[in-house]
DNA sequence: ATTATCTATAGATCTATAGATAATGC
DNA sequence: ATTATCTATAGATCTATAGATAATGC
């Protein structure tokens, strides 16, 4: 049972129920590890097992190809920011849960999908509706932790901006360990949430902020498009 | 008065002594903000004032030109961690010191020099001296944490290498603030130091710690050629 | 007939070299 | 004579389009 068209010289090499499925895993793969200018379509169409012009009958241009991944990397946790701050719970407790759920979707992501965001390449104006979504982020994070704050001892100005920062580091430490360095420890992703709240002042247990945090993850993460882990 | 060579069609247009330096300057301002294969010759020599083959007067080929301004970032931080390791202040001290030095360089330096770390480029071979100094930079960080950590109640595994992670997101935040977001307050180098010690569970005052890091820090920055500040 | 591939290639780059030119320095 | 620029261009890409081909679906 194969499918209609003509078939391809070279056997299958990627996962992805749909042609385009296969050919963002190989882009997912090339952009996060050698960039975006300096992946070649053609390097794209070898990591696939097609034709460079094959591409082609699957999406308009090389900007699309972008742009289908980042997309599907914001508007995940987006969604589930916006739950979480919409709970009754506790500020540091939606604080831990947010860093908690975004640091290990990009830990577990089957590529560094993250590293997309520290292309050069997306801060040109093609590229800023995916901004202006990253941006909407940053502002959730920000205001849960201006919160936290305020519940703890004064603190200098700009800490609030430092959980989201310290969230997106797990795409250096993974970027870093691809580059032949030793991975930092499987759950990163706690040690990551955990000094989230530590960085806000925030003196309590951080098994208790855990236990609490994970129902409220269930909740807020049901029904949610998240990124491809693969 | 003025030098010899035929005389440039343009005026100049970038600080620097030398032409290589005008060259660096451009160079920087374009790999730090568009990367560095989306940066082509002709883009650097329009911004310097002179033609594209007139720029190989002054480096052998494109990958020089990157070489040099890596290597004019790292040296200086590697010099000073060394003597601030060698010190005989404590462990929080000394912490709190370098991430202060390491912070307030990146955010003071003319052009987001630290984003040249970000660009995937790097990671290819041709580069691995420079990313072996990195290392060695990051090791010293790991090393002093840990000895911070040793003096706090535990901590899990990983949590050494935030203090590193911290003091890179300088670049982050002023990448994102140069593509249209307000600037982090202007001494955000301050916020990183503090965070840098607060994630390795050290709870005494910081004001202390920013009296006993100054004197430190002037021996140990003392001589060391530094990242040039434009 | 429709679909997904293929081959071939146009047109636009981009890096780096070759050789001419216009200054200064001796 | 030496230096730093210039003009011109070779050769190697790279993206995207045009049109042929080999399957399936009806």
């Amino acid at each position: 049972m194969t499918t209609a068209g003509r078939p391809r010289l070279s056997t299958k090499k990627r996962p992805g129920d749909t042609a385009l499925d296969e050919i963002l895993d190989a882009a997912a793969e090339l952009f996060t590890t050698r960039g975006f200018t300096n992946t070649s379509t053609r390097m794209i169409a070898d990591a696939v097992g097609m034709r460079q012009a094959s591409l082609y009958h699957h999406f308009a241009n090389k900007d699309e190809l972008l742009s289908l991944l980042l997309s599907g990397t914001v508007d995940g946790p987006l969604a589930v920011a916006q739950r979480i701050a919409d709970s009754d719970a506790a500020p540091a407790v939606k604080m831990y849960a947010l860093a908690l759920f975004d640091a290990d979707q990009l830990c577990r992501s089957h590529w560094n999908l993250g590293a997309l965001y520290l292309l050069p390449e997306i801060r040109e104006p093609r590229f800023d509706t995916f901004r202006a979504h990253r941006h909407a982020l940053m502002d959730r994070y920000a205001s849960i932790a201006a919160d936290v704050l305020r519940e703890t001892t004064a603190a200098l100005p700009g800490t609030e901006e430092l959980p989201f920062r310290l969230v997106e580091t797990v795409v250096n430490g993974r970027a870093d360990a691809e580059s032949g360095r030793d991975a930092s420890g499987e759950d990163y992703a706690r040690v990551v949430a955990e000094a989230a709240v530590r960085v806000l002042g925030w003196s309590g247990s951080v098994d208790e902020l855990h236990t609490e945090a994970t129902p409220l993850l269930a909740h807020a993460a049901d029904h949610v498009p998240d990124a491809p882990t693969r």
